[in-house]
DNA sequence: TGCTTGCTTCGAGTGCACTCCAAGGTTCTA
DNA sequence: TAGAACCTTGGAGTGCACTCGAAGCAAGCA
């Protein structure tokens, strides 16, 4: 039930490159942190606080991540990029493991981030007028030092 | 000179519409407060790390802000909104402060942030973009229960 | 004049998201 | 079979950006 929810959910994603084929997809942990850019630590602590939903274990209990692993990562990191706390982030991937019953829930929360997301976009857009602003003044200011805007 | 580089900066922001016109804008520190969404403790905060220019006082030393002073938070609020570090608007700050041979850095210092900005805009519209993916997804599996993607 | 509300200072406390440490077990190359 | 380089854990530490507290002074109103 668990990897029927995770499976269905990576059945939601674009497609992906992932550095080995499936079958082959063991990674150890530092492996998948020069891959993701993360840290050790971090994945540790992602795993730790119920952010990575569940990671295989080699048979003396070192970690062995997968590519879906990776898809996963990849999209938290989009999600961090968000600003989403990582307790938000915590839930989505609470409901992934409860099964399908989720989907209404998962869908709300996701069409609540993408409202976040569009809010974020809109003030960025409105900062980067004003940036341009101030950088046409100060262009047009250090060509002609007589206080053009007076 | 401090009001002189304070003064040729304001002349490159956009007009705002201020609560008192010009002469009889003092606001007190709740006023500020209530007029940008800051606490008076941030406000006190960013005066003491070196965020805001210099603020008048009354006679018996508490703080009367001006419109400029407005000025100056708004626009620290959307570099805030960037996620630019505190650290990096004290040293824009401090060039305000250092006169109009500063112009050249200024500049360069707001350039190297619309940069980000525009990075941080396409990072949040490639986001989106997997959001909007994912939505869909959990739409169309919601309308047909029997698995429409696999 | 008294009362309430607001302001002052500085240092300490908070919450988030990591980030690191120590002590010990595992895996790989020579 | 040695040694280097990796991995494990729980708990403690870090850095950022606030956020609050306590003691005392200031301002405005009945």
């Amino acid at each position: 039930m668990e990897s029927t929810s995770v499976k269905t959910d990576a059945c939601a994603s674009a497609p992906r490159a992932h550095p080995r084929p499936e079958g082959q997809d063991r990674y150890t942990i530092s492996e998948v942190a020069a891959f993701t850019g993360l840290t050790a630590h971090t994945l540790r602590w992602y795993e730790r606080i119920g952010l990575m939903p569940h990671v295989d274990r080699s048979h003396t209990g070192q970690r062995r991540f997968t590519n879906r692993d990776l898809d996963w990562l990849a999209f938290v990191s989009k999600l961090r990029l968000t600003g989403m706390p990582v307790a938000d982030m915590v839930r989505y991937a609470e409901l992934l493991r409860e099964g399908e019953h989720t989907f209404e829930e998962r869908q709300e929360l996701l069409e609540a981030t993408r409202r976040d997301v569009k809010t974020r976009i809109a003030e960025l857009q409105d900062t980067l007028a004003v940036l341009d602003h101030k950088i046409d003044f100060y262009a047009s200011a250090r060509r002609a030092p007589e206080r053009p805007c007076a």
